[in-house]
This record gives C-alpha cells, sequence and structure tokens, in this order.
DNA sequence: GGGAAAACTGAATATCTATTCATTAGGTTA
DNA sequence: TAACCTAATGAATAGATATTCAGTTTTCCC
C-alpha cells in the first residue's frame, strides 16, 4: 500500500475519532464505534495506533502542529508587540471557532487526566506560553508594555483567558462566532480594566 | 444512628473519594478504593450516594458551597470594586492552594466530566461568574473601570485568568504558594499589561 | 436485657470493552 | 499464473468493576 494512501487512512481515522470523541468523551467512545465510524475493522485501529489512548495522543500531536505552526510564524513576521498578540487572541479563538469537535476535545477531553496532560500537552503548552512570553518581552523592550510585568506569568495570563474563551464558547450551544470575540478580549487584555 | 454520626460518615466518604480521585482519577478510581480508604464496605458507598457519579457531584457541591459563599461574603461587605477584587483573586487562589487534591479535581477532573456534569457544574459558575460580573459593573459606576468594558465578558476574563493559574499550579509539582500570587495576578488584571 | 429496626457487609453478578491473532483478501513481482 | 508479502478482518479472550442483596452486626428504645 502506498504510503499516501496509508497516511489518509490513518487521517480517516483520526478524524472519526474526533466526531465521537467530541461527542461522547473519550471513555464513552469504543474503539468499535471509531472504527465502524471510519469504515475499517477493529483490529486495524491498533494497525495504525498503538492502543486507543495514542488514538487521543495522535489527535492533539496533529492539532497542536498547526496550532504552534501558525503562531510562530506570526512571532516571525515583523511587527508590533501589541499587534502579534493581537494576531495570536485571533488565532487562538479562530482555530478552535473553526471545528467545534476539536474544541470539545480540547478545552474538555484533554484535561480529563492529569496522565495525558503531563506528559505530552503540557511541554507543548509550554512551548506555547513560551512563545506568547517573547512576545511580552518584545513589548516590554519596545517600551509599549510595563517594565514591572513578568512576562511569562503575563503569557499564562493571556494563555487562560483564551483558554477560559474557549471552554465557555465549547459549553454555551449558542450559534455565536468564537473568532468574533478576539477583538474585546484583546482590547481588556491590552488596556485592562482599570481607568489609566 | 444520629443524623450527625450519619453526616460524618458521609464526609468521611467524600473526604476519601477526593484523595483518591485526586491521585488516581475518576476512571482510574475504583468504588472499593473509595470503600476501603473511607474504612467502610463498598455497599455503604450506596447508602450515602445513588451511585459512584453522585460522589463526585458531591464533591463538587459541597466545595463550591463553601467557595461562593465566601465570595458572595466579599461581595456584601463594603468597599471599593478594586478592593473587592483584589479579595476575590485572594480567595479563588487560596482556596484552591489549601488542598492540593480539592485543586487536582477541580481544575482536571472536573474537566472530563463537564459533559455530564455540564448542567450542574456550569450553573454554579454562572452564578460565580455573576458575582464577579457584578463587582465589575460596580468598578465601572464608581468610575474606576473602563466604562466600555462588558462586564460579563471581563467576568469571564478574570475567572480564566484564575482557573488557569489554578492548573498551573497543579500541574507544576514545585512547592510555590499558590495564594502568594495573587498581588501580581491582581496588578496584572488590574492595570493591564500596556502602558498607561 | 431483649427485640425490632436501622446500618452495614462483601462475595456474587452481570456487563462491558480493549486487545489479540488465526484467517482471509488484496496487491505485487517474476 | 503462481508465489509471496502486506493489509485487513472480526470473533474470541481476558480482565476489570459498578452495583446488588441476602445475611450479619450495631443501635435504639422500652
Amino acid at each position: 500500500m502506498s504510503s499516501t494512501r496509508k497516511a489518509a487512512k490513518r487521517e480517516r481515522i483520526l478524524d472519526a475519532a474526533v466526531l465521537e470523541i467530541a461527542r461522547h468523551g473519550y471513555y464513552g467512545t469504543t474503539v468499535s464505534t471509531i472504527a465502524r465510524r471510519a469504515g475499517v475493522a477493529d483490529g486495524t485501529i491498533y494497525l495504525y495506533f498503538k492502543n486507543k489512548e495514542d488514538v487521543l495522543v495522535s489527535i492533539f500531536e496533529r492539532a497542536m502542529q498547526r496550532f504552534i505552526g501558525e503562531a510562530q510564524r506570526i512571532v516571525d513576521d515583523g511587527g508590533g508587540a501589541e499587534e502579534k498578540l493581537r494576531k495570536i487572541v485571533t488565532l487562538h479563538l479562530s482555530l478552535l471557532g473553526e471545528n467545534r469537535d476539536l474544541a470539545v476535545i480540547f478545552q474538555v477531553e484533554f484535561r480529563h487526566t492529569v496522565h495525558v496532560l503531563e506528559l505530552l500537552s503540557r511541554s507543548r503548552i509550554r512551548d506555547y506560553l513560551a512563545l506568547i512570553a517573547r512576545v511580552v518581552q518584545q513589548g516590554k523592550d519596545e517600551g509599549v508594555f510595563r517594565p514591572e510585568a513578568d512576562a511569562l506569568l503575563a503569557a499564562k495570563v493571556i494563555f487562560g483567558v483564551l483558554d477560559e474563551m474557549g471552554t465557555d464558547w465549547v459549553l454555551s450551544r449558542k450559534n455565536t462566532r468564537l473568532g468574533s470575540r478576539a477583538d474585546p478580549v484583546s482590547d481588556l487584555l491590552l488596556g485592562g480594566v482599570r481607568v489609566p
């Protein structure tokens, strides 16, 4: 079997898993269900993944690669710190907002055990945090951000806000666009709530 | 059996469940394990709770009652909006920081089961958000917070930051005090990152 | 102290599901 | 076409565990 056909089947299994896990949760989804939706036999799953958990991990890896890749590009491209921060906020909310099933998995399912979080997601998240922190540092260097702000703490604050926005959107069934909240969120993050 | 003794045994079961679930996760914890740690038989659990999930729900209810109760008191007591907000930040981080096991359950375990607990947990969270939003509104009325800030959105931002601080602390094994981060977090939230 | 009721016990049950592997199908080369 | 190799199948397995309930112990009150 050609490697592209093989990769395509792997993708199909991952897509099926995203759909099922988003709807029924990781523990509420059986390997059989994923297999049926992907149009393969149960055993086939184990030709492409080590076990059930590996499927979840692979969903995370695939999504995170895109996430960090695009954020990296924003940071590498020129521009002021404030502009970059606004772009990252928009990117984060848009990527989640584009695929609700994936968003559910990110905001809900990945939290389920310290195990999964600890092992991989946190190291990737740390990369992401470091990326944001670098933008904050740039802002401090440029003199547009408060010099007394701790860059990493500020990055965590920013990530926390984006994360909560994601969870809130996932759990409220409303048909709002998550990406449309980017501007007011950026305003709050950049301006703070206190009158200057 | 007297109702106080009965309540005490219920508490003991809940305490045991907090400890086990924090260490092994909800799905990694068996009813037998909880029973053993609480010093009762498996069947006894079912005299006090409808089923395993009900134990988790009860952990949430018990903790949230204390959480909202204390926050409510802060809001009811007099004082300026900024002072109240600082107190809420301190309260949130301190309560989590005092009991790491409970913090793990709040920051990690409840996320997975949000699926199941959606109705319950989100309605309580909404109460908490409304409470913070009222403080923001007070700040706007007093003229110390930006008038264009949406109170509920700001509340979500604030909650998101506190939540991420909690998760970050839970997942980093370091021996820092979570409560000690209250001031810098409040500063960032109140002042924002941009130079005024 | 005795008898009824309430509380408790823990082994048995009933069910569920991740994973394996003997077998079949499909494709490639000589 | 035949021989060979890779991929896929899905029924069987093995292990786990939430919940029940018939029997036992404790508590309560007269």
